[in-house]
DNA sequence: TCGGCTATCGCTCATATGAGCATCGTCTGA
DNA sequence: TCAGACGATGCTCATATGAGCGATAGCCGA
């Protein structure tokens, strides 16, 4: 998926291109002639753009929240935040867009000077800073490692240090895997003065935002990380969620495991004690999962989109 | 701008045509045999996706550099290269060590081995040898003899050795100041063996790097070392700017001065000649003296930053 | 130094696409 | 009722584009 783009001035180059192509409608081979380029060249940089990201094509109307929806859910769940997305459309990646670029309008209008925001590590995550372009100046706190997937490019690891950079603020973040092999080498990066240095701060976070990840049915990126054989016995443990790196069974209820020894994220007793934490959720088959993480009380808002709502309000409490 | 989409129905089937034909990339010919419609229908209901805001077209990069501004700047001033890295931060040390990572990057990137590399000597030109660690093997040129200031630490007199070395290649460097006292001085000076080893090597010169100096507002390690009374006698015969020592007019005219008989360095007119002279431009004030080193075309590539890009376009010509 | 490998480039040719035009149905006002 | 206006549709044909191929150049290990 991530195409290399080379060096700046070949990333200048293939953005030249991009927005004559897309922005001014321009034709490939009048940007050849104009640039000096063969059509062809000209054609795979646009490949290059468009699969590496740097060209992002959105469908749907921005912002158009279903109002009803949204404090129905709100009100179903004793919510502080429900941000419902009216979106048609079922296809993933605009589902996380939307929902990503909800969560960054209510991210840009909720977070404050006072705040600290803490950031898990989802790929909806990635798509709220795609969309975000304006935060109250605030320390940035990476609240777990990061995983690496083929299907993400990964300058995500950057999440942080982009959202800061918006923010104007001090980036808490660190290089390192949220799964590691074992306990002891989990212990090593903890002790690591840049890992300690985010730590540190996760007493003092005020907001967060999380992806939520779901273990039956499995849409969860940790899930995907865990061997076959694990996945298993977590389940058999009762693990059907996850909320930035904490394992949550069907009632919300934190599960510790092996597994939970050998991650690199907040913890679910440091998790629970932050005062608002908004969970991004696509998909509705992750509607459980998000229940269990709303009832147990590590998620205290929620974006989202239309059917997702629907699925979570149709098991709603009482 | 905003087309009709029509009503909700409608409105689904451009979004479904749209995500098609951009998100899975299907021809417009295979979607019209899929949903039951001529070619011609969906190319419309594209077209409407677009010009309503129902499709939307980012170009935009996660890293350091605002690719859509260096691709505004490059096509406003018809630059070989315009790299401008996004900082929100204004501190002079930032800006001039993040516009000499990206002119390090771009060096890196666009020297050969066939080139001849001439250099500068500007603070920001020791910010890009500091994060310089990989470059074709070429020679490396000194274009100008040195400006010590107390800010600056005495190792900046290494600058083209530094670089020649990461290079591997031949540096063509002298010790001597840039300004001297007299006239004579500089004759002497300019045939001083090692001097004239290093001027030999200016008409083969094929890119270069200089910093770029404002006299009005003045932000000039040039201007700052010549004596006040000196300063108001060239500021009244148009001087505003300078590059690697030419002294230049608002508009990017090379200006003769008694002061330029004194120094030790490249000459306009061979400067002028160089295939390729990139400017290093950090300071939105600077951004005037950046305008004419280009519109005189002794400048035809350009690093900066976000702010100062902004001021360039906003003076831009036609 | 020499194959062999790989990345990059531009080509051919079949296919996709857009500009502009003709046609058709519908609406409107006399 | 009908002429005229208008929008929607699908056509022709010239042009733009993509898939796949072969040439070329740089690179690396033997």
């Amino acid at each position: 998926m991530t195409a290399d783009l080379g060096g700046p001035a070949q990333l200048v180059l293939t953005a030249t291109v991009a927005r004559r192509y897309y922005l001014d409608g321009k034709s490939k081979i009048e940007i050849a002639d104009e640039l000096q380029l063969s059509r062809f060249k000209v054609a795979r940089l646009l490949e290059t753009a468009r699969s590496s990201g740097l060209v992002r094509i959105h469908i749907g109307h921005p912002g158009e929240i279903d109002v009803v929806l949204s404090s129905e859910l709100r009100d179903a769940y004793q919510l502080q935040h429900a941000i419902v997305v009216n979106t048609l459309d079922e296809h993933d990646a605009v589902l996380r867009q939307q929902v990503g670029l909800a969560a960054a309008e209510l991210l840009t209008e909720i977070v404050t000077t006072d705040d600290v925001l803490g950031l898990g590590w989802a790929r909806s995550l990635m798509a709220m800073r795609a969309e975000l372009t304006q935060l109250a100046s605030c320390p940035v706190v990476q609240l777990t490692g990061a995983l690496s997937r083929p299907d993400v490019d990964e300058s995500s690891i950057e999440l942080v240090r982009d959202v800061a950079r918006i923010a104007k603020g001090p980036a808490y973040y660190f290089y390192a895997p949220m799964i590691v092999p074992d306990a002891t080498t989990a212990q090593v990066l903890l002790r690591q003065p840049e890992v300690a240095r985010a730590t540190e701060q996760f007493a003092s976070v005020t907001k967060a935002v999380v992806g939520i990840g779901s273990w039956d049915p499995p849409y969860s990126t940790v899930f995907d990380a865990v061997p076959a054989a694990e996945q298993a016995s977590l389940l058999k443990l009762g693990v059907r969620g996850d909320v930035s790196g904490v394992l949550l069974d069907a009632d919300g209820v934190a599960v510790t495991a092996p597994l939970t020894r050998r991650m690199i994220c907040i913890d679910a007793a440091a998790l629970r004690r932050i005062p608002e934490v908004i969970g991004l959720g696509y998909g509705p088959e992750k509607a459980p999962a998000a229940r269990a993480a709303i009832l147990g009380g590590y998620v205290s808002g929620l974006v989202t989109h239309t059917s997702f709502a629907r699925a979570l309000l149709a098991q709603a409490p009482r």
